[in-house]
DNA sequence: CAAACGTGGCG
DNA sequence: TCGCCAAGTTT
């Protein structure tokens, strides 16, 4: 009967800030509400806008993605990075038709269970597509909470069983309601309590803060070393990715020698391409997006 | 569980 | 300029 003034707090200044998104409109849909969810992760909003639209244009529901290409979803995925979520949305899609009907199911253990999916995605959907009240925990959350109320200037570096079980115990008892508090949380880790530059001013939990009542320490202990990317194999396969995409049909191997001057590091990335699933062999000579043609090679004469 | 996995923009 | 950061998942 007493949700707690903060969750309280945090609700009602999203109802009046929140951003007009578009895998927000009620009655979206579950689908749309996936998609977003795969695209956004470790991407930032503004880059998946365009091409949410143009999945769901072109794939308006789990069946029709599932019928096309994984190079086609590879090409439609553009810059997002992570490309290898195309590919898992496309196998999602079909163990949706496979396993659900073509009805994206709104079971945790069913969405846990479909490629792709993990703790965080699952309960995103279960929650801001189905209704129900699960605590929905992403970096955002996490640093919103850690800060808030437990005064500690980030959080951990994963999602915790403890970090749900802390999120789960600030939602209230209504489902609906639990369901705008995660969003809330997760709204105000974006635009609010960001990692960097806090704008604590405009904060609607500014008086209740923990972290803003102990002065605001700055973290301290070892900051987690940043990956390079520069000469990394990632960078590699991100250049051989672009050359495939950007291509039709099968590419020359000489092509794609000239995208890296390390002829080790080059093969070693494209057979990792090809053990992921992106990329298959066309012969002797050629590579291309898995799928992007034919399944089998046309028999000369 | 640490590491791999893309990409681009900002302070 | 360059390190940090962006609605994580998989192995």
């Amino acid at each position: 009967m007493t949700e707690p003034t903060f969750t309280t707090l945090v609700s009602r200044w999203y109802e009046q800030n929140a951003r007009d998104l578009p895998w927000r409109t009620p009655g979206i849909g579950a689908w749309p509400i996936l998609v977003s969810e795969v695209m956004l992760q470790q991407t930032p909003v503004v880059r998946v806008l365009p091409a949410w639209h143009a999945w769901l244009t072109r794939w308006p529901d789990p069946a029709a993605l599932a019928a096309d290409t994984p190079a086609e979803a590879i090409r439609m995925w553009g810059r997002l990075g992570y490309p290898r979520r195309a590919v898992r949305l496309r196998e999602c899609a079909v163990a949706i038709v496979e396993r659900h009907g073509g009805r994206v199911p709104d079971q945790l253990d069913q969405l846990l269970a479909l490629p792709g999916i993990g703790t965080y995605t699952a309960r995103a959907v279960a929650a801001f597509a189905y209704g129900q009240r699960h605590p929905v925990v992403d970096t955002n959350v996490r640093r919103v909470v850690s800060r808030a109320v437990a005064g500690a200037p980030d959080a951990g570096p994963a999602t915790t069983p403890a970090d749900l079980v802390a999120c789960a115990e600030l939602l209230p008892v209504e489902p609906a309601a639990a369901a705008l508090a995660s969003a809330a949380f997760m709204e105000l880790g974006a635009i609010v309590c960001t990692a960097r530059s806090p704008r604590c001013p405009a904060c609607p939990v500014e008086s209740v803060c923990a972290w803003r009542a102990s002065g605001q320490p700055a973290p301290t202990g070892p900051t987690r070393k940043t990956q390079r990317y520069a000469g990394t194999d990632r960078q590699v396969r991100g250049l051989l990715l672009g050359v495939l995409r950007d291509a039709t049909g099968p590419v020359p191997h000489q092509r794609l020698d000239q995208v890296w001057h390390d002829d080790v590091q080059r093969a070693r990335a494209l057979a990792a391409l090809v053990k992921d699933g992106m990329v298959e062999p066309v012969g002797e000579e050629h590579f291309r997006l898995i799928g992007d043609g034919p399944a089998t090679q046309p028999i000369p004469g």
